[in-house]
DNA sequence: GGAGTTCGTTAGTAACCTTTACTAACTAAC
DNA sequence: GTTAGTTAGTAAAGGTTACTAACGAACTCC
């Protein structure tokens, strides 16, 4: 039974009507941005599942054979592709040609900026295997100086590049805005840095620069398998996080996702953090000063305690940020000694126990396993992502 | 200084294998999906800002004029655009022929089915404003019968419709898919009920069925003027969210999101839950405990006490996820009487002391300007987006 | 009234993907 | 060994789509 009452003229156009009227221009779709973007599925499907043919490939895609044809000739006068030969089953049928990505004929440049210390790089192919690494000595070295160690770095990388060079990507600290430009990198001493645009200036060739916690989840989740909606959390000096749903990356409002180190944990105080709250996330989980508590205790069993403390702060941070996004994998990158263990448990079982049972069910929590290299690997996957469109 | 070592063979290829190798159909662009994309955003364009020219369609979307010309004769051809006349101004040149969205020539149905008791609907025209309203009894209902209410309903509300209808939208509890496939509604008894199917089906309409805090969170952005990155928080018996990061919902990776009722908030204790933990943030806001505790209230200091406690606990939930997601924006929906007043300052006040200050300066706390209709104008919105591509 | 500007349309072209039709090369069955 | 059936890839023709170039209409300004 229904009861009905007609009303009229309710909210609507009037708060609406406030919104910019903004349509961004390049959201159209022209035909060269059609071909463009199924190319870039063409790559993709063939970076995934190397070893397929043109007809897989249409069947894959869903364009025709003709068509995908006429796009892998193109890649193929690009060198982005080559034919592998005949596909060696018996089958009826007229045997398939079998195609690649030139994995092995292109490199990319990866940097990582996050260290205090040193400044790293590496030259690797497409799929992410490490060729040449470089490093050069930051300590200290903050403004111009900086920018020119990232030259540096580059400069001796570029030179032992043996193909031709993709892009260069770089994960820097700090805030890092959408066309590359460090907005603010305390660290590095570095303001509205537009380093993409110097990067790709000096060495004209496509750069990608993006905050470091961000280039490690995209890594985690290209070259360590991780989930379309997954949080990858680093801990170092500091402590910052990359986000990643639906399999796209998040920046936030202000460039700024991922900060949850000065986010306070717990009800219950905690110790003063440099930035003047008490009990940041920072003050629990950043490794010096972990590693300082670690080192006032006596026994193995005390040492596990504070780990597992630790990770229950972290499980305490965590919990609302893995409902709200309803998050299938969380991985700690950082020191494995210190993470891996005791502290990993905590923060399991903290969330466990303070967020939705239907959650557990499918929630992994784990070390990466890229190791050292997790953003200069995710700085390869940006590249590959804006050069390619493939991840 | 460079300090150099060529390491061969990481990681690489091995661990990304593992990874399913889906491109899924449909990803590729054919003329005609071109098209359809450039024709949602003239929509879009002129849904946003009426009274705009073919010409200057075709500056703010950036397509010619011509062809903007061609899609605007399509869309007058399906009576979705209208002429008004010519421009009043007086400038050189031709006068320009203005062109709007038939903003009252078309409606939209949208549901709200998150209250226990009763299924709100009503019929709108496409700027949200009500123009009918229905609802129906369903104390006690659900499975089958609650599937028959939401007929019912709808069989009321479509009779009434004067004009043609774009679609259906429904709000429902629950967790809800991509397909609007009702995966769990507890208490409607609803498990896996393919609930747009179902609707597209009998009423040969298009439909979309999404969650009711998501639903809500759209609604809250197009018709509120929320930002690109913002969470929209409803509380009632219970408690959700709605996500929007960078302008698009968020889903989750089991279309769980924004559910962080049971998730335990703080470090010390709190009242047991019906889920079996102690301090879930649903038993600091939910109204049924809420409403019982400021009834032993004695005066009114103490209910603002008690309402600033359970704003403070919501500041302690919200502080890692705004800080995450670097959020500009959080919008409260429910009672206005209970939320606004000293729960929304102690939420406030909250996630300013518990979050880094950088982020204060742009966050926005407040409540919906949308009242009880908001989950039926997000339904509206919905239809908007999925038949237009207008939001 | 002429020059300049802006709007919208017409005509022709280029790019893109499709359908249809073909050849090549294989397996399977008689 | 021949024939039928299948699969891969290419060629030619056709339909959409959006572009450029050019034009008339309608206005302002001098």
């Amino acid at each position: 039974m229904t009861t009905d009452e007609a009303q009229r003229g309710s909210s609507g156009r009037a708060a609406q009507a406030t919104r910019a009227a903004a349509v961004r221009p390049g959201a159209r779709v022209r035909p060269e941005h059609a071909r463009r973007h199924n190319r870039a599925l063409v790559l993709q499907a063939l970076y995934r599942a190397e070893g397929l043919s043109r007809a897989d490939l249409a069947r894959e895609v869903g364009l025709t054979r003709v068509t995908i044809s006429d796009l892998v000739a193109d890649l193929i006068g690009e060198h982005l592709v080559i034919e592998l030969g005949l596909r060696p089953d018996s089958r009826p049928g007229k045997p398939a040609t079998l195609l690649d990505i030139n994995r092995k004929g292109f490199v990319i440049v990866g940097l990582d900026l996050s260290n205090n210390a040193v400044f790293r790089g590496a030259v690797t192919d497409l799929d992410g295997t490490v060729i040449e690494r470089g490093e050069v000595d930051v300590d200290g070295v903050v403004g111009e100086g900086a920018t020119n160690a990232v030259y540096a770095l580059l400069d001796g990388l570029l030179a032992r590049a043996a193909s031709p060079v993709i892009g260069i990507g770089v994960g820097s600290p700090g805030i890092v805005d959408l066309e590359g430009t460090v907005v603010s990198a305390p660290n590095l001493e570095w303001h509205h840095v537009p380093l993409q645009q110097l990067i790709a200036d000096r060495y004209q060739l496509p750069a990608q620069v993006a905050n470091d916690a961000n280039m490690a989840a995209i890594g985690e989740r290209t070259f360590g398998g991780a989930d379309a909606d997954m949080m990858l959390i680093r801990v170092g000096r500091g402590l910052g996080a990359g986000i990643v749903v639906g399999g796209q990356l998040i920046y936030g409002s202000g460039f700024a996702s991922g900060e949850i180190g000065h986010v306070v944990v717990g009800t219950d105080g905690g110790d003063e953090c440099a930035c003047g709250k008490r009990g940041c996330l920072e003050t629990w989980l950043a490794t010096p000063r972990l590693e300082a508590r670690l080192a006032n205790a006596s026994n193995e069993a005390e040492r596990e305690d504070i780990l597992r403390a630790a990770g229950e702060r972290l499980g305490i941070s965590l919990g609302p940020v893995v409902g709200a996004l309803n998050l299938s994998e969380v991985v700690l990158a950082g020191p494995h000694t210190v993470l891996g263990g005791a502290l990993l448990d905590g923060t399991a079982e903290t969330l466990r126990s303070r967020t939705m049972a239907e959650l557990h069910g499918h929630l992994t929590l784990r070390m990466t396993t890229l190791g050292r290299d997790i953003v200069v690997l995710g700085a390869v996957v940006m590249v590959l992502t804006g050069q390619l469109g493939v991840s």
